[in-house]
DNA sequence: AAGATGATCTTTACGCCGTCCAGATTCAGA
DNA sequence: TCTGAATCTGGACGGCGTAAAGATCATCTT
């Protein structure tokens, strides 16, 4: 009997309202924008009432929660593709700084919420820097094959918070037109953001001195 | 005339009503947090009805604009006091870094409306980064006085950014409890923000190589 | 001095928001 | 097939940003 339904498993009324809500929330998120993000739009979006969300979000926060679970995801994997691609110790500790930085860049309105739904908790969900695929660790790891010294775990912390807190400033500045002209100077966006990198060292802690 | 009313000028009805309703909303920023900022609260803070802004602000995004304009006059007195109290050049650049970081920790909700109310207009105040007295101009100056090559306009200007970006990220990271111990185990915040300072290597651009 | 002018403030109203509640609908298991 | 529970709808409440119309009051003109 479980069988007849396979592929689409709509197991109530609607289907599976909890997925239709995330997507819907963040079609809308792309197309309008982090302010026009409302709980009764993404319902409209989803074609159901106002209310209906309530019965698998406790409120608006927890769907903008799983909104940016999916965001943290899609960075962690994208950071991982980078880093699988580069050669060099230098490429992939480079590629990944880079690769934050563009996700932010391609995908404002989601690293935003990302951001935003965390800020009232003080705390970052764990798939963001505790799991073992996250941002956080894949950076902490290079700096460990970069011959970072292992048994100083403080410092290997304090280095890899030092890059995450480099890449999200840049990630949140770059947005701003101000910078154009340098981005211009460089000849690119991808440009501008090494170069940047290149100022702050954040290999200086990798490379063994 | 005029020399009856010295102290106190009222010129209309209210008062100054503009000046009350900044200072409404800084007090309610300080006392609630950003989240309870609405425009009708300012208003009955002030004690006027609520389409009384409407005369003195556009809507509320030009009241909130006046309020970060003070945040940026905050910060960028701050900062000038710290660079004035340094003696070293290397201790201006440090003393500037964690004056940034100091001033949204301890004002994170202003904070906050400074960077949130430029967003959308993609376009930082120029009070933030072009006046002489500004942030940025007082980082760009002090790694001219550092021995900076002032010949190279791009590369001081990319200088002084890459700085701007890793303070800023920190502002906006210092903020989760995830770092907590970090800052426990390197003695107090302070160390904590000039050990990852020193890990993004701000001052390496200043010193010629 | 008196009246006109225009700025300031209040009242009222509209549509949107997040959220709750009561009832209708539909599914799952006995 | 009946029962209970999960899911969705419709309606309501208070708060929000904002617009329009009317009241109030300082200032300017005469």
């Amino acid at each position: 009997m479980r069988e007849t339904v396979v592929a689409e498993n709509r197991p109530y009324h609607h289907g599976d309202l909890r997925r239709a809500l995330i997507d819907a929330a963040r079609r809308l998120l792309e197309s309008e924008g982090p302010t026009a993000l409302s709980l009764r739009a993404v319902a409209r979006e989803a074609g159901v009432s106002p209310a209906a969300p309530y019965h698998h979000f406790k409120d608006k926060g927890e769907l903008l929660d799983a909104v940016a679970h999916e965001g943290w995801d899609m960075l962690n994997a994208q950071m991982a593709k980078a880093k699988a691609e580069a050669t060099t110790i230098q490429d992939k500790l480079t590629g990944l700084g880079v690769s934050y930085v563009r996700f932010a860049q391609a995908n404002p309105a989601l690293y935003r919420v990302m951001y935003d739904s965390s800020r009232d908790k003080e705390e970052l969900p764990d798939h963001a820097h505790m799991e073992n695929d996250s941002a956080y660790c894949q950076v902490r790891d290079t700096f460990i094959e970069a011959g970072a010294d292992v048994t100083n775990e403080i410092d290997l912390e304090l280095a890899t918070n030092a890059a995450w807190c480099a890449a999200h400033g840049m990630a949140e500045m770059i947005s701003f037109k101000m910078f154009d002209h340098l981005k211009v100077a460089l000849g690119g966006e991808e440009a501008f953001i090494r170069a940047t990198f290149q100022h702050l060292g954040i290999f200086a802690a990798a490379q063994p001195r």
